[in-house]
DNA sequence: CGATAATACTTTCACCCTGAACGGAAATAG
DNA sequence: CTATTTCCGTTCAGGGTGAAAGTATTATCG
């Protein structure tokens, strides 16, 4: 260990400590990571220099004697830009340092474009929406509907979008922006979204499943992202427990739906609908996803032992109502359970501000944050004034 | 951060080093762990003060120059007993410092003692093992066939051995022994010690499943056992994926294995036997348990990607013939999976080793050791001069 | 057998970082 | 205007580190 790694882990803690609590003192600092006042000073001071933070005097006189001046993140220093790339929808948000979200952005996915003609679209969205940003623009994550490799980046399972599994895609991307960019599992960011803004929000361990089209899934333990080497982790979808060893996949996505009613004679267009019906035909088919449901939710608990499960996606919206039995059922399975399953809170941006998130934590890594500080950044509450529907309109 | 912490930070490194290079002179040290030659002599000066490290000169004279000092940790200090209770035996093995393992005992269980009385007999024993060592002892740790919840060590689900859920149980043992106990689930010591020493010695994650009586599971990410806080991590056997949402346990372990053998009017003693018998009658329990054993291997694979799976436990051994055809057919489901499927390369002392393993990381916890440190230690190979089936002999 | 070279370790020293103590600055109370 | 309180910057001793110089030990060579 070197002689300097003291005072980068300090300047990481005290970074970290700006980032989560908002503009706070340098006194306040000091009393709250055990660092003495002399050394918050100076790495405060070194942190001013160097751009990072900023003094704002917006002291609220508390009590007499000298007014605290607070210090708070340069949020205009940079922006990030997180992207939901979604078989029918792409979302964007572009956000400031601090978290907090300046432009929101929906378009319908041209699923019928080619990778590097996708790749050019795409580029030029995303610039577009940064607008006038653009030069301070950090850095830029995209979710994508598959696995992502995290080794190579290789795109692999992404049957509603199977352009983004063409290593042009990205190449080109990256190339047409002039930036890295950072990819991952939509359900991945999902995942990040909740954990830091959404249901997740208290939750150390947390699974998220995202059931649309697909079954996708992403897992956080200890407040970190899990993911496997092949972006397999939490794919419950595959297991062979099906009639005949059938992936479960196969029941309990929007395709698999469709088809089971379709089976029965009755036609829909969306799987969300065949909840929605009230049809008595159809309880079989509710049912037989219910069990297919339980199995998974079965699997995520004794896998991970999560505290929430969140269920996200395009159908999830019409699970709502069979929340309280699913809960009740998976207490039956497993009585030593402590995860209660809940809704996205985020609903359809939870992917695009788990993008953000994912992109502020490179941002915060090269300002110097270590590892173990991300895990708590940025600060939670940094949704709690913003209108999250107008950042989803379609512009 | 005080002053202090890159002090200890690098003692931990020094003592971790030595430990997992055996004896080693304080140059290689100083290379291996980018430590300046300087701080390592310090270090090392200060270790063999407190009398952990000793100076050994076995020095096989390489090139010219001085002759290195070699350093090694100071095994004789203290022994550490790892004990593994089953159903059927109660295993000891007693090991110094370095993990070699000092001597072995295995001894059936007294099943139908109360929890005191099998406290007490188990104290007796543990001393009686240790021996003349008892002094230098330093810790005990204690697998039992039953969750575990690390919080408040409460014991559950364990319908082999029901007295160990009494909470007497371990007070008592704790008491006759004199000193605070390890104790973990069964599966987890047995997949500690084939993470260390055995089947996943390479594997950065790796999933045991214990097949006997009843089925049990240990999970490792990163080197490091992964223990949810009820101990029901890896605990597959609940999926509700049999016939009318019945828990697979019910299916693939030994009791279950046996009541379908019932079912068609064949009566066996032992689980194992029904794989061992070419009756053709059985075909279909075997197919039966064998699709029960892919389901969860399937929710092994995608729940934490891992490297290896180890498969142990009484009915491991007659799988041994079947995992080839296992292994292809899991690949066939999930084609990404990376996972190779192991027997048990310990066999029957998994448990016992594993246990020894988390009593000797307690020990090194309180030498120094930072807890990242402990997931490299002890040495792999300290078990490769050594008679295993001498240590499992009936004393 | 002594000189030399090579290697291992130790000592010295300049430097970095921290916490404790002190002192100046700013705001309120009287 | 003075006293008091609180916040913040500065100074200083202490502990810790790496680079470099110094010492010890061994093999090789003339």
């Amino acid at each position: 260990m070197e002689s300097r790694a003291p005072r980068a882990a300090n300047r990481s803690t005290v970074l970290a400590h700006v980032l989560t609590h908002g503009p706070v003192s340098r006194t306040a600092i000091g009393h709250e990571t055990d660092l003495s006042p002399a050394t918050v000073s100076r790495i405060v001071e070194q942190l001013l220099d160097e751009g990072l933070l900023t003094e704002t005097d917006g002291a609220p006189t508390t009590a007499r004697g000298r007014r605290a001046t607070q210090v708070a993140i340069a949020a205009g220093r940079g922006v990030v830009c997180g992207v939901d790339v979604g078989g029918s929808n792409v979302r964007l948000v572009v956000a400031d340092l601090a978290a907090e979200p300046l432009t929101g952005r929906t378009v319908p996915t041209p699923a019928d474009y080619d990778a590097p003609r996708l790749a050019q679209w795409l580029a030029d969205l995303i610039v577009a929406t940064v607008g006038a940003d653009r030069e301070r623009l950090d850095c830029v994550a995209v979710g994508l509907p598959g696995a992502v490799r995290q080794g190579d980046r290789a795109v692999s399972n992404a049957p509603n979008l199977p352009q983004v599994e063409d290593p042009q895609f990205l190449r080109l991307l990256e190339k047409h922006l002039g930036t890295a960019v950072e990819v991952d599992n939509d359900s991945n960011y999902a995942l990040l979204g909740e954990l830091r803004f959404g249901a997740a929000r208290d939750a150390q361990t947390a699974v998220m499943l995202t059931i649309g089209a697909g079954l996708g899934a992403g897992v956080a333990i200890d407040r970190r992202l899990f993911r496997g080497r092949s972006g397999l982790v939490g794919e419950f979808g595959h297991l062979p427990a099906g009639p005949l060893g059938a992936p479960l996949e196969r029941i309990i996505s929007g395709s698999g739906i469709l088809a089971r009613a379709r089976e029965l004679g009755l036609s829909f267009d969306n799987a969300a609908d065949v909840f929605r019906s009230a049809d008595p035909r159809l309880a079989p088919v509710r049912q037989y996803v219910e069990q297919a449901l339980l199995v998974i939710l079965t699997a995520a608990v004794v896998a991970y032992e999560p505290e929430v499960i969140v269920l996200g996606g395009g159908i999830s919206h019409a699970l709502t109502p069979d929340l309280v039995r699913l809960r009740g059922r998976l207490h039956e399975i497993v009585p030593a359970a402590e995860a209660t399953v809940h809704g996205a809170e985020l609903g359809d941006l939870s992917g695009a501000l788990g993008a953000v998130v994912a992109a502020l934590h490179t941002a915060y890594r090269r300002l110097g944050l270590a590892e173990a500080d991300l895990a708590r950044v940025p600060q939670p509450d940094a949704l709690a004034g913003c209108d999250l529907p107008a950042l989803a309109d379609r512009a």
